[in-house]
This record gives C-alpha cells, structure tokens and sequence, in this order.
DNA sequence: TGCCCTTTGAAGAAG
DNA sequence: CTTCTTCAAAGGGCA
C-alpha cells in the first residue's frame, strides 16, 4: 500500500480506522438499521414529500431538469447534486431501491465544484436553481482542458466549472472538494493512466483512485484526473454505480462511491501521492485545493511538500506562515453523510435551517444501516488519509482559532430553556416525541460509529469488490443475523455524543424541535413504529440488500 | 456583516 | 488515559 510515503498514508488511516472502527465495531447495531432506515426514506419521502413542498423532491427531481442551466454556476451545481440524486433515485427506486440507504446506490450529487475545503469557493447559497443538470456539461471543454495539465488549470475549470464533473459523481463524491489542484496539471486524461511523479520520488507512479479523494484535490482540475484512475475501478465492479457517463466518472471519489469492497481495493492500492508534477495551484482560477482555504499551503520544512505544496509554489515559504492557507479538516463520516443528504431533507421537508435539518440528519444517521455508515466511514478515512498525504504537515491544530466560534458548551444548561428559546419558527407541529424519541440507536448516538469495516478494507487491500452492489460488509459479525442484537450495546465510548446521551433519550429528543415542516418519519426514523419494524426487521433483512451483503461476508 | 445554531466525528489540548 | 474543546458543512436566523 503505501508505496511512496512510506505508507503514511495508509498506515495512517489504518490505525486510525482500526481504532475508532473498533470501538464502534462492537456496538453496532442498531437493530433497526435497516429498516428503520427504509422506512425512513420512504416514509419519508411519501409522507414528507407530499406534505411539504416537496415539489422538489420527487416528482419534481425528475423533471427538474427541467432546463439545465447551461452555465454551470457552483451553486447550481449544488443543487444539482440534490436534484441528481433524487433522480437517480428515482430511477432507481423503480426498481429496487427505494431505500436510500441503499449501499451502492448511487446518490449520485453533484458535488460542489468549488471544493469544500476552499473558503472562497464558496458557491453561493442562494442559487437554488436546481440542477438543471449541468450533467451534460460535463464533458465539456472542461475536461478537455484539463487535460492538458498544465496549461488549463484547474482555474478555469473552476471558474466557470465547467462543470462538470461532477454530474457523474459518486453519492459520495459531492464531498469531494478537495480541490483541484493537485489533480488537474499533472493528471493525465482519464483513460490514460495518468501518471503521477511522486514528488518525493520522482517516480511516476498512478494514482489510485482511493487517493483522489474528493475533496481534496480534486476539483475541477481533477475531473479530468480523476476519471481515469477510476476508471478501472468502475470495471471491475461492473456496477454503474452511478450513471455516471462515461466520462463520467471523473469523480475522485467513485471509489468511494463503490462499496466497501471497492474502497478496499483502493485501499490496498493506495498510493501516498497524489499530487500532480506541478501544478501551480489555483491561482487562475483563484481556486485554490479544495482543502485549501487561501492561496497558498503550508508546506512543510523539510520540503517534503504535500502533493498540494507542490502545487502551490513552493517559492513562498516564508508567506506560507503568514498566509498560512488555510487547510479545512477532512470531513468526518457524518459531514459527508450530511453533504450528501442534506438535500435530500431540505427537499422533503420544507426547513430551510440548517440547524434544524441537521437535527434531522442526526437522527437519519442513526438509522442508518451499519453497512451504510460504514461507507461513509470508509469515505471519511480515506478523506483523513488523502488529507494527510496532501497535507502532510497539516494538524486539526493549526485551524484551531481560525473560527471565532465559541462554543457554548453550556447547551447542557441550557438545554431544558434552550429549545423554547430556540425554536425560532416553529414550522409545523413536530412530531410528535415518540417518535423522536424512541429510537434506540439514536439515543446513544452512534453506535455505529465504527466503520464497520476499516479493517475489512485494509484486511483486504486487493480483494477486488464482488460485484455486490452493496458494499461489501465489512465486519462479517455484522451481518450476522444478530444484529438486532447489538442493539444494546449501544454504548459509545467516545466521548461526544454518546455521553449526552447518557440517558435514554437523546438530547434532541428532549427538546421540541422546531422543525415543523418536518414529517416524523424524517425526524425519527426509529419511531416507536419503528419497533414494529424491527420485528419486522429481521424479514426485511433477509430479503434486502443486506442479504447480500452478508454473503458476502460469507 | 458575521456569529449562532445544530449534528457527528476526528483530533488536539488539557487534566 | 480520560475528558474537554475545536473544527469540519450548511444556511436561516439574529444582533
């Protein structure tokens, strides 16, 4: 794995992943995971979609096309991602899937273009205008351009971004922000295999796909990149993950995108570096690496530079301190989770707040299947790893202070005043706290939290996905029948959430959420209802995916 | 204009 | 080793 940082990267994330997997490992389980999670979704989405304004959501995404802007503005490009999920979706859904946890499935979001990590990239809010599926734009000239590695930087791409890329993106891969620069000069056309010096090396080597990650660097410029890499991947599984075209799948991530057994594959490729010859980073387009908040990245000392030091011109050390760029951390498993659906919630239900819906999404994590998290989880351990090969000298510290927020942590005072103080609008009558309340996972929070398969991954680094469409599950136990069992382990050790939730009901339960428009289903996914639907769970387990799944573990 | 709020997770800091 | 703090995304709300 690693090959040239001396596997910094993969050691890294594998310890990392062994650890924190672990832990969570053991207390998988939420029973109603599965099930929870469909029911969600669907209820969801019948219930919540008709109510509110759904408009977007279903019947809408489809035709949201309605008409693709041509011009692919960064926000649009968000909400595209939206809409291009729902109506992958929807496509989807005719046939099996109705639930969106579903593992491979495609939720194909377009990401943002602009890369997350990049402050300034920041595409604007306001512009809702669905998607108007740039997807088409795709192609374009964009890739073309970057092809060539050096001349058309990502800048352009990002400028006008072209677009993208991303319509193809992996669920996942709207998460992808890195930025680009790493990616796009040296990056080769996809279909060739783009050829990376290894900086440190000099060797070329070829970028696995499971170092694109997709929020690095990876934006515009890597579109271009990044098909390629992948491409090999999306062989293999023979799954289209994602509509994504042909070209496609330029998306960093699709790696991710795939299942876990695709992400073990990646992982077991690994290659520390991504970074591209040279690239001279953003400044074209003023777009700097996704990870990357101002122009220039730190580069270490010792002149081992990030892929994305190289990048940015190295010349400048002395500035890098006083610039000091800011690098974002990578997104943890529920960010990306949260990137991916938070879409889909604002579309069911007619919150706007993010707060709100970030409630929301809390509890639909918790619903979510162990395999599902354990995507994301995987997801996010790539991001960390591919973080730290790009920014090797990077540490959570050096953004410390950068936020002004204070963080009250006072909430636990407040708590019993707070809610009233802070429902705002309260929207529409929230659900009604059985609901809310009930679910079991979500009381202690995540127990899932471990990926459920870091090790799995590592464990097997070349073993070529099956085919499942589902990832393949990455702990074995988990998908043992039992599952309901693990139910109660819920007790995290880790610190955050789990301690609050101490008591059986979660914190968010105990306060009204203000979310009126919501439905309950989307609230809570584990209702008391939900219960039922564990029962029932075990059914519907044998028949869903996860059956597959669990063969695979098999 | 800019912080707050809210979520989970990771990582660093502090004890 | 445990606990606490900060930041990551996001976007309406609020001062």
């Amino acid at each position: 794995m690693p090959q040239l940082n001396g596997g910094g990267g993969d050691e890294l994330g594998a310890n990392d992943e062994l650890i924190s997997f672990k832990d969570e490992g053991e207390q998988e389980e939420k029973i109603s995971e599965n099930v929870s999670a469909e029911r969600d979704l669907d209820d969801v989405k019948s219930s919540l979609v008709n109510e509110s304004e759904n408009n977007s959501s279903s019947s809408d995404s489809e035709q949201t096309e309605r008409r693709p802007q041509p011009r692919a503005d960064l926000e649009s490009y968000e909400k595209a991602r939206e809409y291009f999920t729902e109506a992958l979706r929807r496509q989807q859904d005719g046939g099996f899937f109705k639930s969106p946890h579903y593992p491979g499935y495609p939720f194909l979001m377009i990401p943002d273009l602009t890369n997350p990590y990049l402050s300034s990239g920041a595409l604007s809010p306001s512009a809702r205008t669905y998607l108007q599926m740039k997807w088409p734009l795709l192609d374009v000239p964009g890739t073309a351009v970057l092809r060539d590695s050096r001349s058309p930087t990502p800048g352009q791409l990002s400028n006008k971004v072209p677009v993208v890329q991303h319509a193809h993106m992996h669920p996942l891969t709207p998460l992808i922000t890195y930025s680009n620069e790493h990616f796009s000069p040296g990056t080769p056309p996809a279909h060739l295999s783009p050829e990376i010096l290894d900086p440190k090396t000099g060797i070329p080597r070829t970028p696995h796909p499971s170092e694109l990650s997709p929020y690095y660097p990876l934006s515009p410029g890597a579109m271009g990149q990044i098909p390629h890499p992948l491409g090999w991947l999306v062989p293999q599984q023979g799954q289209p993950m994602y509509p994504i075209t042909a070209g496609g799948f330029r998306h960093p991530y699709p790696a991710l995108a795939m299942n876990a057994s695709m992400s073990s594959l990646v992982s077991s490729h690994f290659s520390p570096h991504i970074v591209p010859h040279h690239h001279h980073g953003l400044h074209q387009t003023g777009i700097p690496h996704p990870a990357i908040v101002s122009a220039a990245i730190k580069q270490e000392p010792n002149g081992e530079l990030s892929p994305a030091a190289n990048t940015k011109s190295p010349v400048s050390t002395k500035k890098e301190e006083d610039k000091k760029p800011h690098i974002k951390k990578p997104l943890n498993a529920f960010m990306l989770y949260m990137k991916e659906m938070r879409a889909k919630v604002v579309a069911e239900c007619t919150l706007k707040e993010s707060a709100a819906i970030n409630q929301i999404l809390g509890r639909r994590w918790h619903s979510l299947s162990r395999e599902e998290q354990a995507k994301y989880y995987e997801l996010a351990r790539k991001e960390r790893q591919l973080h730290s090969q790009l920014y090797p000298g990077w540490s959570a510290r050096d953004n410390y202070g950068k936020r002004k927020k204070r963080k009250r942590d006072n909430k636990t005072d407040s708590t019993p005043e707070d809610f009233s103080a802070r429902n705002k609008k309260p929207c529409v009558q929230y659900l009604p706290q059985e609901k809310m309340i009930d679910s079991p996972a979500s009381s202690h929070g995540s127990m899932l939290d471990s990926p459920a398969t870091p090790s799995a991954a590592l464990a097997s680094p070349a073993a070529p996905a099956p085919t499942h469409s589902e990832q393949a599950q990455p702990l074995s136990l988990t998908t043992k029948p039992d599952r309901h069992h693990h139910f109660p382990l819920l007790s995290k050790p880790s610190s955050s959430s789990s301690s609050s939730s101490s008591s059986s009901t979660p914190p968010l339960l105990s306060r009204p959420l203000p979310l009126a428009s919501l439905h309950a289903s989307l609230l809570s996914p584990p209702s008391p209802f939900h219960q039922a639907a564990l029962h029932s769970h075990h059914a519907l387990f044998q028949s869903q995916p996860l059956s597959l799944v669990t063969k695979s573990a098999d």
